[in-house]
DNA sequence: GGTCATCCGTATCCTTGAGATATGGAACCC
DNA sequence: GGGTTCCATATCTCAAGGATACGGATGACC
């Protein structure tokens, strides 16, 4: 027969109290089940761990001993138990986030920074990767929060707006409309395209394209590329134009061109993404540092 | 309500075989009751720990953790009622040691032994780990006594010095440097470096870094190894140099170069440490058999 | 796509054993 | 020697742990 953690409890109570009675009370219980439950431990030990004569209750060496390992084991398992409780809440632990490159130009860093201030004791991972990744991620729960561009509707995911940006053109330096200080798209009609890749994510690819569609024209894409940094720099090469979210003139060349898009409402969204039944503070408490920054 | 290890013991199963039915079958006993428990520790818990879909069962986060808890506690009940039978027979118990791989390069054994000839009777249990993780267990009285390399101080650990010794570097044989008497940390500059994992202890960490701190530079870490040994084999692969206590001299394979270190004082310490409350002769006596090697 | 097997949960019943009550016996006090 | 204290023994009760039967959901297979 194996221990119990009752039998451990109603050890130490005993050996607090050297006193079979005063025990019973602590634990509120009679005193006979209390004897017979130390009898049965003695049992499974195979020794003593009291010397009682009918008037007095010592511990004997081996008692000594175990009674210092049972105070151990039941400091433990409390702790235990509440280090799980606050895992499960989201207070301790590993939190991770997939993000789309610009949302860092769009200030991530802020609510990133709030967030380990607010939860010291979380290990808070950062992956960077396509919203379309991130969207699969975060079904399979491979990350906690999702900040995402464009991401289609999902029945068990919920977000909320980060950011709003408008398009820009970003044009090479020897383009005709470089130095425009705004342009309608149409006027891009018959210039090659170099876009990122339609895997990325379907909305925030129809909404790129949504200023060219709305133009009366579908563009001419020659290339794409996996990054909007590589788009720009392949812009700068003289491949072709693009139409970007706004916050790509954070990591274009400096000799590119960006000119902002008049004649359109086009305008791409970056949100902030978790499971719905996700509830941890961690996951539903990030929105709201977002919305403070 | 309180766990008892009875639900700990079904939730091991069931995390192990993460099937219901077959951790019935391995406890011997129906699966609904097994459903039952598992349940009503989630809820004392106040957190699930699986995640079950009909046709799957997986560990949530939490549950992850509390394996490992749970593993330790029950290993622990076990133990003790081992050590206290050994007592009551009138064996003296056991003593565990946490140590350094390093410590018996520096003549650990010497104490050891001495330990044995001075208590017969102590079941004497040895565990290698890192400083940090031996730090944790004498906290929680995994281990008596820690034989451990630049720990934090602690105010509940009091400890003595078991050896000191200087840093030296190691480098693959077709190093420029390999058979040179003695040099600057400063040449290693631009030298990718192997290193031990930061987590294994932070001051262990931040002094084995002194002698680049100090000769102007951050080494450019190109991998991390879970021992000095390894290490030394990764530096022998070619993969780049290090800078380790003396000691890593009797782990290195013959073809690397261990080259002592010029113009600095950086010195790593091995210590010994056990609880300030602690003062059972086998913990306070070690100190002392320490000192006389 | 429909049938089947798998597997976990729910509902109900049963049986074990923890705990209560009553009592006994040994030690100490006066 | 009677009274008191205190742990052990004996018997009983009932809560709770465990078994059995069944249902629903999901993936597999033909």
């Amino acid at each position: 027969m194996e221990p119990e953690l009752r039998h451990l409890r109603y050890f130490v109570a005993v050996a607090e109290e050297l006193h079979f009675g005063r025990a019973a009370v602590r634990l509120r219980m009679a005193q006979p089940p209390l004897s017979q439950q130390i009898r049965q431990l003695e049992a499974m030990i195979g020794t003593p761990l009291f010397v009682r004569t009918s008037r007095s209750v010592a511990l004997t060496p081996a008692g000594e001993a175990y009674l210092d390992r049972c105070r151990r084991v039941l400091a433990t398992v409390a702790d235990d138990v509440h280090e799980a409780g606050r895992i499960g809440r989201g207070e301790q632990g590993r939190f991770d986030i997939g993000f789309v490159s610009s949302a860092i130009q769009l200030g991530l860093a802020g609510p990133i920074r709030r967030f380990r201030e607010r939860h010291p004791a979380v290990h808070l991972r950062l992956h960077e990767a396509y919203t379309a990744h991130i969207v699969d991620r975060l079904l399979n729960g491979e990350v906690d929060l999702g900040v995402v561009r464009d991401a289609d509707d999902h029945d068990d995911l919920v977000g909320t707006t980060f950011a709003t940006e408008s398009f820009v053109a970003v044009l090479p330096a020897d383009h005709p409309h470089a130095g425009d200080l705004a342009i309608d798209a149409a006027v891009l009609r018959d210039d090659p395209f170099v876009f990122f890749p339609r895997v990325a994510g379907e909305r925030a690819y129809q909404r790129n394209l949504r200023p060219c569609l709305e133009a009366g024209y579908t563009p001419k894409i020659v290339q794409d590329a996996t990054s909007w940094a590589t788009v720009a720099h392949l812009v700068a090469a003289g491949l072709g134009v693009t139409i970007a979210p706004a916050s790509i003139s954070a990591v274009v060349p400096a000799s590119v061109g960006v000119v902002p898009l008049t004649g359109t409402e086009a305008a791409t969204e970056v949100q902030i993404l978790r499971r719905r039944q996700d509830d941890r503070i961690t996951s539903t408490g990030f929105e709201a540092a977002g919305r403070a920054s």
